[in-house]
DNA sequence: CTCGGGTCAGACGAACCGTCTTAGATCTGA
DNA sequence: TCAGATCTAAGACGGTTCGTCTGACCCGAG
């Protein structure tokens, strides 16, 4: 049996990328001095690594043209939650994302808040998909 | 840095799992029948090699009194459905499960039928937390 | 006794992950 | 000019996990 072949994105990796989300591109050098302050020499080439792997998993852009490379996240987190959410969908639940819906608001971690918020996101969705009167919708 | 010494579900234990779920208690024989038709000696083997990582990660329950053994479910799919957000949660969204039900919801691939249940979750949900007349609930 | 089925412990190859080393290119300042 | 610093690039390493497979031992039925 072949293994997947998409592997994931791993926890260090993960962790340059959070820093590329709340920070904007940047170099291999400034994400070494924030991610291992007071690394060694090597602390430098791990990183490569891990941009390398990233890169190769279409989840980090680099930009060549200057040296050093600069490099930005090319998946946005929303994204990548998306996708680990239909990947468990998938080895759970056959695909579909209602188990893990009625999973998490089952929950009494729901504030109050959330429950309001939650409950005007599924308005809004009931809105755009049912109109009472069809509207002109240019993405029926 | 040690690893995260608590490892996940693999998919070959998922599927052995999968069948205890579905069809109940069952010995390494029928399992191996069942998930390696047609399998050579061996998959017997790997059948009892996975249920025993799965007994070492308390995903199941194996009864010594009788032979040959029969191996039960000991986590409810929930239960590991549960567990997998958390951890998503923990790995994207610094532990909040907000960002994965917003996701959730703001997709196109739900049917009618699953807001409707939806929005009956959230009522129920309502229901339970602030009820304008506290009633006798024996479980609140 | 033999033999078939079961349990148990462990080895195997492959893959992956984080780390680290090395070599070569490029730029800069003394 | 050349010595040193900085960067890219390629690869090796040790450790771990996973699925598979082998072999030894146990036991009851024929």
């Amino acid at each position: 049996m072949p293994p997947p072949s998409r592997r994931d994105v791993t926890d260090a990796e993960l962790s340059v990328l959070r820093h590329l989300w709340q920070n904007g591109p940047a170099t291999i050098r400034e994400l070494t001095d924030r991610l291992y302050p007071g690394g060694s020499t090597s602390a430098y080439a791990t990183v490569q690594k891990l941009l390398d792997r990233l890169e190769a998993k279409a989840c980090v852009h680099r930009t060549r043209t200057q040296v050093p490379h600069v490099f930005a996240a090319a998946i946005e987190r929303e994204a990548l939650i998306a996708q680990r959410l239909e990947a468990l969908a998938d080895s759970l639940c056959e695909g579909s994302l209602a188990p893990l819906l009625t999973n998490l608001v089952g929950r009494q971690r729901l504030s109050e808040e959330e429950r309001r918020a939650l409950r005007s996101l599924v308005d809004d969705l009931d809105r755009r998909k049912e109109p009472k009167a069809r509207r002109k919708d240019r993405e029926p």
